[in-house]
Order: structure tokens, then sequence, then C-alpha cells
RNA sequence: GAUCCCGUAGCUCAGCUGGAUAGAGCAUCUGCCUUCUAAGCAGAGGGUCGCAGGUUCGAGUCCUGCCGGGAUCGCCA
């Protein structure tokens, strides 16, 4: 089931590899090789730890009891036989210590690859063979109104949004879902403590009103807990006061519902605001406020069924056989939760037959939300149960390990960041050109580097990952850093600008290494951008990039392009103008804006 | 107590589904801007890959058991 197909991404060189080294295998075997030992031998093609090594091997140690054979005599016999073919892409091939390394042919490869990339079918087709292209539904970004944004909110809109593109990239239909959280008792608790502690009053549209929404909030929470230590009676009568404001906004009448209208509007413009910042759109906005009414209806039809029980004075289902424990669906005062209303969503995101797969971008801490909502799901009988994977990814926390919170307003809030990097942008690097450029290009670059800072930040470490988000570290922009990739990209640019576009004709004078080692790894990003689509991981991807800048800035040192000779010069822009492609195309997956200046 | 995640250099993290001598960034130290952008490059120091077993030609990677940290486990979302 592990078993893939390979890819179209496969570079000719690594196929033509793979496929030399089963005919060779297959002569010496004395014996055809079949389906399963083929795929067998070329899952067993590795990268060489060193570009000078080569760059494919064969390790032949797992062949010596079957072959009857030391490694080192099989790798040289597979040596004799492969030298017999005609071989294209690979150039030499050497037997060190049982592994069988295989050199490219540089010039044929480089060649095709910058024709690829120049011309854009290296980045057009399909990374997946056409059964294995699906539709999906992502649902990512799942603020709350009346909440505070925080830095954790960025994580999961930064990261859902790069697997949405990578998917999307390796051939899946996308569609994007966000799923606002517009109804609950985070927003009877604010709307309560605003007109029972705070008089109803509220601020002018000058003020920034979603983050003052956001305080309330925080406020309500405190208040509920002081109450509920210092006086259990008081506790009991504010909950059942918050329990009545909750059925109001459900009625869907009454002061409070429109109080909630308009300050949900507050944190919708908010959220809006945010996401143009982000670049992100989505093509389906469902809202918790729409799935309330219905998926109420469901469980309690289902009640009625016999399928939830009750228990406690809630309705529910025992899932303790399997380890879930018991899975709420009402709450004795009649209300849903947000696992209520996920049971009606699940249904309604296959209303598009040709959804195959759904995914929930949601932080790690839901994980039993999830297994109860997939698992109540599969006994009520839905397909879509199968079809749904909770795509989970680690919090992240501030400065003393505390996990942002809306609740405890604990994490650094999005305007202040935005501001704080923008303005460290400009200050430290943009000033110097302050009358060169105009002040427009000057805040599009700093707009631009701060985001790529940001984005690159979540990208490029694992989703299991835990981030301690320690501002001044996210301030600095040298190293292992987004504008470290965008950087290099700018430098590309300031070359072909300045020495002007490559001929595309003509075959390729390569006079050094690291020109080699350059080329062959930008004909490595398909290869990690099919790997990241499989894992929906992005991190992959950033950490090409970043290995791919660094070659790069080698060859920048090593290799001048100015005072080369014309053939030199000739490979060396067209090198730069795929670098530049690359890593456009690259930042692209990751929603990192690409700056031609900076 | 149960389940899940994490544990790799002083710090932050990679490690291509088991391959060759364990890598990078930051920090520290040393060099490099009269030549295409120094947000850069070159170099140095820094590791019993949490511990102990097991699987095999071969383990940071897979299995088991411990230890440490985080998360979750009925009326929040």
């Amino acid at each position: 089931m592990m078993q893939r197909k390979t890819g179209k991404y496969e570079s000719p060189f690594l196929a033509e590899v793979k496929s030399g080294v089963i005919t060779a295998f297959s002569k010496i075997n004395q014996g055809a090789v079949d389906e399963d030992l083929g795929r067998q031998i070329s899952g067993l093609i590795v990268q060489p730890p060193e570009f000078r090594l080569g760059q494919a091997a064969l390790p032949c140690h797992q062949f010596a009891k079957k072959l009857r054979l030391p490694p080192v005599k099989i790798a040289e016999a597979l040596k004799q036989e492969l030298s017999a073919q005609s071989l294209k892409w690979i150039g030499q091939i050497d037997s060190v210590n049982g592994y069988l390394n295989f050199h490219c042919r540089s010039e044929v490869l480089g060649e095709w690859l910058l024709n690829e990339i120049a011309g854009g079918g290296y980045f057009a087709k399909s990374l997946l063979a056409e059964s294995e292209q699906e539709k999906m539904i992502v649902e990512y970004s799942q603020p709350n109104t009346h909440k505070a944004l925080h830095v954790g909110h960025l994580r999961n809109t930064v990261f859902g949004d790069a697997v949405c593109k990578v998917l999307h990239y390796a051939g899946h239909e996308i569609v994007r879902a966000t799923y606002p959280g517009d109804m609950g008792a985070h927003i009877a608790k604010a709307l309560w403590y605003v007109q029972t502690k705070k008089g109803g009053k509220l601020p002018p549209a000058t003020e920034n009103r979603a983050d003052w929404l956001g305080v309330m909030y925080a406020e309500s929470e405190a208040c509920l807990r002081t109450a509920e230590k210092d006086d259990v009676d008081e506790f009991a009568r504010i909950k059942i006061e918050i329990g009545k404001v909750l059925k109001e906004l459900h009625s869907g009448k009454g002061p409070y519902y429109d109080l909630y209208l308009e300050t949900r509007e507050w944190s919708l413009g908010q959220m809006r605001d945010v996401y143009a910042w982000l670049g992100v759109a989505f093509d389906i906005w469902y809202f918790e406020s729409e799935c309330d009414v219905p998926s109420k209806e469901l469980v309690l039809n289902k009640f009625k069924e016999g399928f939830f029980s009750k228990s406690e004075g809630a309705v529910g289902i025992d899932l303790s056989q399997y380890g879930l424990g018991f899975a709420m669906y009402l709450k004795s005062d009649g209300n849903g939760l947000y696992l209520t209303k996920d049971l009606e969503l699940i249904r309604r995101k296959f209303e598009d037959p040709k959804i195959t797969r759904s995914i929930y971008v949601v932080d790690a801490r839901q994980k039993l939300h999830f297994q109860q909502l997939f698992k109540t799901a599969e006994l009520m009988g839905y397909p879509q149960a199968a079809k749904s994977v909770h795509l989970s990814y680690e919090s992240v926390t501030d400065e003393s390990g505390e996990p942002c919170s809306s609740r405890t307003l604990k994490g650094v809030r999005l305007s202040v960041l935005r501001d704080l990097l923008e303005g460290k942008v400009k200050k430290d690097y943009l000033e110097r050109y302050r009358g060169e450029w105009t002040d427009e290009q000057i805040n599009a670059t700093a707009e631009a580097v701060a985001l790529g800072a940001l984005k690159y930040g979540f990208l490029r470490v694992d989703g299991q990952t835990v981030i301690r988000f320690v501002l001044d570290e996210w301030l600095k922009l040298d190293g292992d850093t987004g504008p470290y990739l965008q950087y290099v990209h700018a430098r590309c640019c300031s070359v072909i600008e300045k020495v002007g576009r490559p001929k595309d004709l003509g075959h390729l004078t390569l006079e050094t290494e690291i020109e080699k080692e350059l080329l062959y790894y930008l004909g490595r990003f398909n290869h990690y951008a099919a790997q990241a689509a499989r894992e929906y991981r992005p991190s992959v991807v950033a950490a090409y990039l970043f290995d791919l800048c660094k070659l790069f800035n080698r060859f920048y040192k090593d290799c001048p392009v100015k005072t080369a000779a014309p053939d030199v010069q000739n490979t060396r822009l067209r090198i730069i103008e795929a670098t530049a492609s690359v890593l456009r195309g690259g930042l692209g997956l990751l929603g990192i804006p690409a700056p031609e200046r900076m």
C-alpha cells in the first residue's frame, strides 16, 4: 500500500538509473526481475552523501545472501553489465564499498532541465498519475469571532494555505474552506459581560473594535473564574444567565441577538483584513451559526431513533469501547457543542459528490474531538467518515512556554506583530533606498519581506513541533529565514537585469563543480514537492529551498557572470534564471512573495 | 491512571520512509566588500542522536521496556 508508482516528477536520469539497474540485475540474477523485485530494487536507490560521489547510488549489501556474492562483487558485476548498455543520462559509474554510484552527465541533463524550466513545462505537469488525483476539501483557519487573533491563528492559516498549494501543485483539485466560530458559548460570555459588567457601552468606529471584543471576552472568562473560586452561588447564577443569552442567540431574535449581529461583523472584518494581508482566499465560508440549528435537529432525530442516549442529563454516545470515552452532542441545558456542529458540517463538505477527501487542519489538541466525530459518523453510516482526515499540527506558545490563548490573551497580537516586523525591515534594510525607491516600493517590499519571515518561520519546522514564539528571534532576518530565500531571488533578478537575459540555445559550458551541483539540485524540486504533498508537509519544500539557496550563494560567490567568457556567461545566466524560476515556484507553494529587489 | 506527540551541538531545528564519515541556522571565535545586492561567502570549536535491550549485512530512523517534557481524557471551542 505504501508502494507508489514512480511519479512523473522523476528526472530522466533517475529513471535511467532505475531501469538500467533492473536490466543489469536480471542479467546477473540469471532470471527475470518481476515487478515486485523491480520496485524493491528501485526503492533502494539513494542519494550519495556527497555530490562528488555521484547523484544516485545503489547499495548492494542486501543482495549478498540471495546472490551468494559479497556486495563489492555484486556492484562490480552490475557495473560491468551497465557499461554494456547505451546510456544517455548516466555518465561515470563507480563501485565503492558495495555501493554502485552513478554520475549524471551534467551537460546533457542540465540542457534538458533548463529548457524544461525556461519553457515552463517543468512546473506544468501533474506530479501524480491520473488515478491518484483527487478532489479535496481542506478546512483551515477556524478563528472565533469575539476573540483575539494571535500568532497561533497565524500558524494554522499559513500551514493550511501551504498544504493547499502543495496539494494543488501535485495535481489535486482543492476546495478551500474556512469555518469561523461565529456561534457558541464564547460569544454569549463576551456579550453578557459587555451588557452586565460594562453597561452595554460600545466603542466608536475609530477604535479597533475587534481587538476590544477580544479583551471583553478575556475579561468575561476571568470574571467567571473568579466567581467559580469565590462564590459558588454567584457562579451558578451567572452560568444560567449565560445559558439564557446563548439560547437567545440561537433563537435568532432579541436584543442580545441584535448586539451579536453588530459585533460579529467587527470580528469578521478583521478576519478578512488578515486574510487579505496573508494573501489567502477561501472558496467556502462555513459559519458555525449555520450549522447550529440543523445539527441539533439531526442529533435529536438520532436520539429518537435510539442512536444517541442520555447520560447525566446530556445527549451523546458512549464510545468507550473504542477508547474514545463519552462523546457529548447536547449539553444538559439542551445547547449543542462544537462536536454537534461538526456532525452537520461533515455532511455539507461532501455535498459536491466529486469530493473524495476532506482534510481538517486543526490543532493537535483536537485529536480526541475528531476521533469522536469520525467514529460517530462512521457508526451513523456516513461514508464520509472514512474519507476525512484530521491534519493536526502542534501549538504556538509564548516566550514562557504558555500556549497562545484568546481566553487569557497570551500570544503576540497580529496587528502588533505586523507593524514590528515591517518597521524592522525598513529600518535595518530599506532606509538606504529612500529617495532611490518610491515610498510605495519600500512599503511593498517591507510587507513582502515581513511576510516571508513570518510564513517561513512557521513552515520551516515540522507540524509536530511545538513552536515557542520568541519575538526577538523572529525579528532576526539572516540565516535560515524567509528573507534569506527572498534575497537569493532578488540577487538572481539583479544579475539578469544588469547583465541581460540568456540566449536559450547552445549547449552548456560548465566549468565548475558547484555549477553542476546547483543545476542538479534545481532538478530535484519536483521530487521534494511530491514528497511534501504526499506527507502534507510544506516543511519539506522549505528545507529544499533553503539548501538550494545555500548552493546558489556559493555559486554566486565562485562564478562571476559579468566577466565570464560568452559561453560560460550564457550558461550561468541560464542557471540563474532557472534558479529564480524554481525559487518563485517554491516560495509560491509556501505562500511567500518573491520580490525582485530588496 | 489511559491515550497521543516530542526528546539529535549551548539554543532553534533538519535528517530523503533502514544505507557511506550524524547536518544546518543562531550564538562564540577567525578571515572576505575598488569587481554582478555583505539580508552574503569561507573557516574553527562544539554530539555516548534521552536510557537499556532487540530485529540485521547495516539503526538517529523499525520493535519492546523505562526516564524526562508537552497535550488530551463529560457539559469551553
